[in-house]
DNA sequence: CGAGTCGTTGAACGGAATCAATCGTCGTGG
DNA sequence: CCACGACGATTGATTCCGTTCAACGACTCG
């Protein structure tokens, strides 16, 4: 787990937040790399001239920001969605560290490696003309047999390119057909 | 550049390949990891029960399957699109070297966030409904002030998920609405 | 010279966005 | 503690725009 790796490294310091606040906003420029211990943060970005949009959802777990490790200033928002725990990594100790050591440059190459397959996989997704097929395939790769959902359904709509409407109407009728069991915020995929 | 890092460190071992043959495909083993030193190679993706769609295309100087480094098996495949000279470094031997050399691993390191960038960049612009305002958001994210397209049209079409042919009535209205001006292979954005 | 592909345009259809309204739930503050 | 507001989930109706099918010229490559 990278933040063990982390936490073994570079010691602890962490923040508490409460549900909107800010980790940190877009534009700002880059001090620190975070890990969620508890609670959840959204990241979020503000397009051009349009609604902002969920680029991710951190968990408990999860770091954020690694990808702006060798950036200026991030290019998104972070704000809490649910009451956080928080480590704070500072940016230039990271760096510096990651010079002398191989094991925790090593656990990060990896999580890298991991967001970009994700990153593909929602890009293959997002091709998808037709909705039934899109949230299958989408369902299909998320969920080995069946899950909790641990986004709401209008945050899922989001992140596959849907507006909410259509998805709703969508895995009803998937529900109808059979191909999907549903109750509540459970889901379970059909074969 | 992450390929000088790689050939100082590794040392150089290179292969030629025509237009047409697969530098690697989807499925297979991961062996080794791949930068185009000459020519450019496509990657793709076949999809669970539909067309193969393009994840990449990778120009002089990229690297290819970085982000297979801690995989079991490739998850796209290579095409050669253009007549390439590959290097080749051995995962195995590249994973060693990664423990000792902190240089070649924050390279490799910049490098992944470089994708995972782009790669978001993508989605967001996947997650615009109306075909101009994507393909505006797209040439603003893509060229600074005018470029050359190194892509045909209808890869772009593909990579930002539109039908080729709408994306080519979308240019040309923007053309005639003087957002853009084109010349064959040129474009440019008016402000 | 033919096969294949890109670029381009036309026509028609369908499906997803959009607008709108309702219900339930959860959190918050008076 | 309850009223209120905010937001998620849901469904209906309508519109529109991007997909799809189709056809053609131009170009390249073998």
């Amino acid at each position: 787990m990278l933040i063990d790796d982390l936490h073994d490294t570079l010691g602890s310091k962490s923040i508490r937040l409460k549900k909107g606040e800010y980790v940190f906003t877009q534009g700002q420029s880059v001090e620190n790399i975070f890990c969620v211990i508890q609670g959840r943060v959204r990241l979020m970005r503000q397009t051009i001239e349009g609604a902002p949009i969920v680029i991710h959802v951190a968990f408990a777990g999860e770091s954020i920001a690694e990808a702006s490790l060798f950036s200026e200033k991030y290019h998104c928002s972070a704000l809490v969605d649910i009451g956080a725990e928080i480590a704070v990594f500072s940016k230039k100790t990271l760096l510096n560290r990651l010079q002398t050591s191989p094991k925790l440059t090593l656990s990060l190459l990896q999580q890298m490696t991991i967001s970009v397959r994700d990153l593909r996989m929602l890009n293959e997704i997002k091709s998808i003309y037709s909705a039934q097929e899109r949230v299958l395939t989408f369902l299909r790769a998320e969920f080995k047999q069946e899950q909790e959902l641990d986004l709401s359904l209008k945050d899922i709509a989001q992140k596959i390119g849907l507006s909410h409407e259509a998805f709703y109407r969508t895995i009803k009728t998937l529900e109808t057909e059979g191909r999907i069991c549903r109750s509540g915020r459970h889901l379970e995929l059909v074969d």
